[in-house]
DNA sequence: AGAAATAATATGTATAGACATAATATCGCC
DNA sequence: GGCGATATTATGTCTATACATATTATTTCT
């Protein structure tokens, strides 16, 4: 019909900065202006461009007008699969190992990395250790800590056939979060846990889910060495 | 005035999906009928779905209805800084040294990694190894290869005090890329480097970025011991 | 001059209506 | 029953218009 999509608009726009026809810092045409010239409406340029800003190609503000940033902060999107879909991604056939459960006061360590609020004075958790598996090699291994509270029926779950993590993302409902990489030298006993020599490097993601204000689940996922997790720009 | 906002609706349908209201692996209403029921018109409630597929809590196809995926993947977006930002966001002070700069031949571990057409046969690109300090203290070591090909004048840039990446991200136009995180033993070179004890286990980024086929530059980050990337989900 | 009130303006968003598109359901035919 | 053509339907998108809101520019007052 009448062909002008919001995605023509946005390449345009894009092609417009890369050539530097729009220089970083400068101001572009108000949406109106666009719109006339690449004949189409307002609200189809407002698409194109708001999604740029989101993206972090642009600049907009009220009045103001939309430039072109100087230092492009890009932000890179990356998907947090469930550990077994991550495995049968790779071709690997994903395996499962409970290898200790108990329940035990919050420790320490935990309490320190924890808002105020997240946790009753000398809640009891559940403290989880397993093991995935690829295939016969290990793959990744899970400590966690779950809050009962905010879990309710954690406690009577039988999680020794499916992972913590889809018992939870499946029975509770979690508003926020927030996740952190690193890197970390294997001790004694996660090396022997994943099988490889004390002191290999392995990647390290440490995750945290709420529910409002209070702690759901903390869990600190050890990969096994070699392990890469890739994301899109 | 209507004071229904796609921020509204989207609230709403989170708090659906939450509550279970909506369980996983429904489909849920119609945009028509969550209009009519909400009051307001389906644009609104079309924006406010849409950015919830978007960010993977429902699934939407045409004529099939949106539904509520049984295993959401959640995506989680971060910012990939300019170093010298994400020091000086740490609240410390950048500092920048370039350790080693050549023209080289792509090596093949480089060639190797790249899609085919990225590099004519025998091109010679810029290799250059730089430390980022934060305070007085090694921050993250850069191991860079650029092709001058698509960033031309890289040659003859001024890199003893600005950044190579400030310098591309200022001069080059990149289409994509991509990027991944891993882990590390230090080997003894870059222990020196980043001042850590050979076998310290680093946090690493490898990051392409090209220019339609072409490739800009490839880039090896190993951070100091400790580094922590954060992201919010 | 400096501060406070006021006007102007670009983006942000809502709406009703229309058509496009992809996927599914249904019908007719062999 | 199986297959292909056709109808149906939910989402995807564009348009024109209107009003909201944040921010900047201007004017007025002291």
């Amino acid at each position: 019909m009448s062909s002008i999509t919001w995605q023509t608009v946005q390449a345009e726009a894009l092609r417009r900065i890369r050539t530097r026809e729009w220089p970083p810092g400068s101001r572009i045409p108000d949406e109106a202006v666009l719109a006339a010239e690449l004949g189409c409406a307002r609200a189809t340029v407002n698409r194109a461009l708001r999604e740029l800003a989101e993206a972090g190609l642009l600049e907009r503000r009220r009045k103001a007008g939309t430039r072109v940033p100087l230092n492009p902060v890009r932000k890179a999107t990356f998907e947090v699969p469930i550990i077994r879909q991550d495995i049968e991604g790779r071709g690997l056939v994903p395996g499962y190992r409970l290898l200790t459960r108990a329940v035990e006061p919050a420790p320490a360590a935990l309490l320190a990395s924890l808002p105020a609020g997240s946790l009753p004075p000398g809640a009891q958790l559940l403290r989880l250790r397993a093991l995935h598996l690829a295939g016969d090699a290990p793959f990744c291994l899970e400590e966690r800590w779950v809050n009962p509270l905010t879990a309710p029926g954690i406690l009577v779950a039988d999680l020794d056939g499916i992972s913590a993590n889809e018992w939870l993302v499946q029975n509770t409902s979690f508003t926020g979060g927030d996740i952190a990489f690193g890197a970390t030298n294997a001790d004694a006993e996660t090396a022997a846990a994943l099988d490889c020599p004390p002191g290999a490097s392995l990647f390290v993601i440490d995750r945290m889910t709420r529910a409002g204000e209070a702690l759901i689940t903390s869990v600190r996922l050890s990969y096994a060495p070699g392990y890469q997790m890739q994301a899109v720009i």
